[in-house]
DNA sequence: CCGTACTGCATGCACGGTCATTGAAACCCC
DNA sequence: GGGGTTTCAATGACCGTGCATGCAGTACGG
């Protein structure tokens, strides 16, 4: 019994680690959605902002495809649409010429102001106090 | 600073969800794949499996939509994709014509009893001992 | 009874995601 | 230095999801 104990335990965990996710992200999604922004923008937008403010709060596409939870493709795609509204820009990396670099453009810094406080909010909200 | 550090902690905590989930549900598909199903087909199937065995295994649509992750039409489609496998059966709720009862084929069952070992092995796999 | 509101599931549509592939650039080693 | 291999990012094809809606069937109020 012990056995099964452990099975379910594990289990049980699973449950709830998947419970926790689904409602903060769907909370945090729908903080975000009114500013245009998904929970993934969000994630990518935030760590550009803690990126290193010295070097221009830029980053390689490289580096953050290890950090945020998202295949390289994803990533892709999510920066060429923060691009496209204007929040990032991206320019070619001149050390190594495969790799580009994303920055956080004046609009796309305020727009992480203004909602950081809206994705704590919602932690607090599904992840209790 | 307490009140940082408590902000802090709240988006350790997102993060470390955010790890877990992605690692593990990644490793359960990857276990899975190979039988043909998904992350979220196996929670089904797995319910179904759970469900009063005095009732023949079989589940109203209804009651999986609140305990299952996935929104009402998502679960609608992955129900008629389990249908199409052989996997699950539909039939309509005499009491309440608009209902449907979802039941386990004999293969479901198998397909269920074979992948178990290996959800739970991903499980233990990522989500530690 | 008949009409209105509501509920349970299915479907159309758009979006965002992964996988596989491509293309360019760097690396390497002879 | 040219050919094979590896790395970085972008693109195409495809799939699953959510939102809004549609369509049966049910419950309620006159």
């Amino acid at each position: 019994m012990a056995s099964k104990t452990a099975g379910g335990q594990l289990e049980d965990r699973w449950r709830d680690i998947l419970s926790a996710h689904a409602r903060t992200m769907c909370e945090i999604d729908r903080a975000l959605h009114p500013h245009g922004l998904g929970a993934s923008d969000f994630e990518v937008l935030d760590m550009l902002a803690a990126a290193a403010p010295e070097e221009g709060e830029q980053c390689r596409v490289q580096n953050l495809v290890g950090r945020v939870h998202l295949s390289q493709s994803a990533l892709s795609r999510l920066i060429a649409r923060l691009e496209k509204d204007g929040l990032v820009t991206r320019s070619v990396c001149m050390e190594d010429r495969r790799g580009v670099w994303v920055a956080l453009t004046a609009k796309g810094r305020d727009l992480h102001a203004e909602v950081l406080p809206l994705q704590r909010a919602a932690l607090a909200r599904t992840l209790g106090a």
